[in-house]
DNA sequence: TCATAGTGAGTGATTACTCACTTTATAATC
DNA sequence: GATTATAAAGTGAGTAATCACTCACTATGA
């Protein structure tokens, strides 16, 4: 991966991430990554290809995200982890978050489900704990903190520590 | 309103629903709604505009379905009702709510937050209710059923009456 | 010396949008 | 009630700009 490669990642993710993948142009990704728009053809097919390749990047980041959070031993645990992860999203990956987001409405076939592990994770956790439906609750929990996901992206709460507090009080954390 | 119009509004919604509004192309909108391209734009202007006229349109319908919830005198269910929201979305009206999700991503200048009035509802209804935190409560309720919403307009989840019915439990319903 | 990295002008297709024009509906006048 | 006037509805070919993508070419490093 030579350089000029990587300025195209990083400019291409931030378009997309901002303006969307159908309404940013390739020839303002290479404007932006300060290389020639035919580079980007060469290097990864075509602008599909690039996309494809930032999510295969992402992939690995997010994997790395839930991972942290599955490895934990104590069910109360990996309740708090994954209540946790989205509102300690750092400024630097905003931007990474902000297109998985963003991609999930944009694209038509849905990049695959990369919240699975986490999904099974929770259920034993649940199921530890002695709730009555452990996989309803999974759900439950997964959707809950992809919304915060969401609305903390949006910049949709008026204080994200209330929330969180709230939502470990919830689970008895 | 002429029947042109209309099916021009119709197409536009179903056609920005699906493939997104900078991915949808004014003349498949004019094609889909059997009228030709320059009506468009002696109608509304230009792409701007129409979307315009759809986000109004949307505004109303939108409004009508929180007044439902708000007109609640007893606050659990006013609480019942705000949960139930989500999980009565008619066939008809799926692609309207899609496209409502979608185009909060899709645009720069967010359409103006139409959950205010049910926040306030709803933290008068937590109030009532002895919640602690009745201001918190509400933000979390609220982003708990965008998040649901946004689920069910995916198809991500499995049982969808489950989860409803988990929700209605964990509120005491 | 040879493969890979990188360039930039050029391609046809598609984009949002315009405009001169025709058709249709409404209503006023004879 | 037929005729006429007029505004609005509707058309479709045309436009400049932009799109994703190509290709003949040069630069560079092993």
């Amino acid at each position: 991966m030579t350089e000029k490669q990587q300025n195209i990642l990083q400019a291409a993710g931030e378009l997309f991430a901002t303006e969307g993948y159908y309404a940013t142009a390739t020839s303002k990704v290479a404007k932006k990554a300060g290389v020639s728009e035919g580079l980007i053809f060469k290097h990864f097919g075509n602008k599909a290809g690039l996309l494809d390749a930032i999510l295969q990047d992402g992939e690995k980041r997010i994997k790395l995200a839930y991972a942290f959070v599955i490895m934990q031993t104590d069910p109360k645990e990996v309740l708090r982890k994954t209540i946790e992860l989205p509102f300690s999203i750092s400024a630097e990956e905003y931007e990474f978050w902000k297109l998985q987001y963003k991609l999930k409405w944009e694209l038509k076939e849905q990049p695959q489900d990369k919240m699975q592990p986490l999904y099974f994770s929770l259920e034993e956790a649940f199921s530890q704990l002695g709730y009555e439906d452990p996989a309803t609750e999974a759900d439950f929990l997964i959707q809950l903190i992809e919304g915060f996901g969401a609305a903390l992206l949006k910049g949709q709460f008026a204080d994200p520590d209330k929330i969180k507090a709230l939502t470990l009080k919830k689970y008895g954390l």
